[in-house]
DNA sequence: GGAAACCCTGTAGCGACCTTAAAGTCAAGC
DNA sequence: GCTTGACTTTAAGGTCGCTACAGGGTTTCC
C-alpha cells in the first residue's frame, strides 16, 4: 500500500507519516520503481500505536522509548511501567495547575460583575492587583512537561486511529 | 532602569522582554546614549500584568487584546468578560481532556501489574489493543486551544512576577 | 492523450520563548 | 590608563509536533 492508504487507515496525514519516518519512529519504507513509499500491515499497526500514544499526550521521545521496548524481545515491563508512571505524574500535575487557573479565572470573572459600576473594568484591575501581589513560595513549581491551556491545532487527540 | 533590572523585578528573562517589545506587547523603550533600553515604573507594571496573564495560560494574542482594552479609556467590561469567559471555557475543556487521559493511563498501568506473567508487557499490548479499537464518534472533539500534558520549558507558570 | 489524483523532496511556518554568537558599553579595581 | 567582568546590543537558530506550501514526477481514469 502507498502512503495515502496508510494515512487513511490510521487517520493520519501523509506529511505526518513522512515526519515520523524522518524522526525515526517509523522505519524507512521500501520504495517502488517510481520511488513511492510502500507499506505493509505491520506499518499500519506501528503507526496506530504511535497515534494512540500521541492521543494519550505522550511526547514523541516517550513514544520512541516505548517502541524501543516493543522492538526488544526481552521483558522490559518495569521500565515501561516507570515511563508510564512518570507520564501519569505529568498529566496529574497539569490537571492540578489548570484547576488552580480555572479557580483564579472564575474569581476574576466574578470581580467584573461585582465592580461593574467602577470607572475601570473590575477584571483588568483584578489582573493588575494580582500581578502586583507577592505569591507565596509554597506554590508548587508547576509545569512538569504537560501543555498549558491551549491545545495545538490538529493534535491527534481529536481523531483516533481506527484500524481493525 | 536597564533591561536587566526590569527582568529581575518581573522575574522575566531579558530575551523575553525584548521579544514582547518585538511582538508589540510592550511599547518600544527609550534608549540611552549607548543604545541601551531605559525603563520606568510603568513598564514594570505592564510587564507584571503580561506575566500574570501568561501564568493564567492566556496566549499573547489574548493578552494583547486585554492590553488594548486597558489602554482605551472607555468601559470595555463586556468584551473583557467575553474574552475571559472564552478562556475559562478553554481551560475547562483541557481539564476534561486530561482527566480522560489520566483515567486511561491508569487503566494501562493496572494492566501491567496484572498481566506481568505474560510473554509481552501488559502495557505495551494494552496500547496495541487500544490502538486497534474503534473509538465511538461520540467522544468530544477535544483540543480547543489549551496545551496538552507537557508544559513548555520556562513557562511563566513556574515563577510569578512579584512586584510591590 | 489529457486531466485529475496521487506521490516525491525540500523548505518555511506556527507559539512563546531560549540559546548562542559576536560585538559594544560601563563601572570598579590596580 | 588598563584590564576585568558584568552588562547590553542585534541577529540568527533551536525547541516540539506537526502543517502547508512549492515545484516537480507518476499513475489512473475516462
Amino acid at each position: 500500500m502507498k502512503i495515502g492508504e496508510l494515512a487513511r487507515l490510521a487517520l493520519t496525514q501523509t506529511e505526518t507519516i513522512r515526519y515520523y519516518e524522518r524522526e525515526g519512529l517509523l522505519p524507512e519504507a521500501m520504495r517502488s520503481d517510481a520511488n513511492y513509499r510502500v507499506y505493509a500491515a505491520s506499518h499500519v499497526k506501528r503507526l496506530a500505536f504511535i497515534r494512540h500514544c500521541r492521543s494519550l499526550d505522550m511526547t514523541l521521545a516517550e513514544i520512541k522509548t516505548l517502541l524501543h521496548f516493543k522492538d526488544a524481545p526481552n521483558d522490559n515491563c518495569a521500565e515501561v511501567n516507570l515511563l508510564l508512571e512518570a507520564h501519569i505524574g505529568h498529566v496529574a500535575a497539569r490537571i492540578r495547575e489548570l484547576r488552580g487557573l480555572e479557580k483564579e479565572l472564575k474569581r476574576l470573572r466574578n470581580q467584573c460583575t461585582s465592580a461593574q459600576a467602577g470607572p475601570a473594568c473590575g477584571i483588568l484591575s483584578g489582573l493588575d492587583k494580582a500581578a502586583s501581589a507577592l505569591r507565596p513560595a509554597g506554590a508548587a513549581p508547576l509545569s512538569v512537561h504537560v501543555h498549558g491551556a491551549h491545545s495545538q491545532v490538529g493534535t491527534p487527540a481529536k481523531s483516533q486511529p481506527c484500524v481493525t
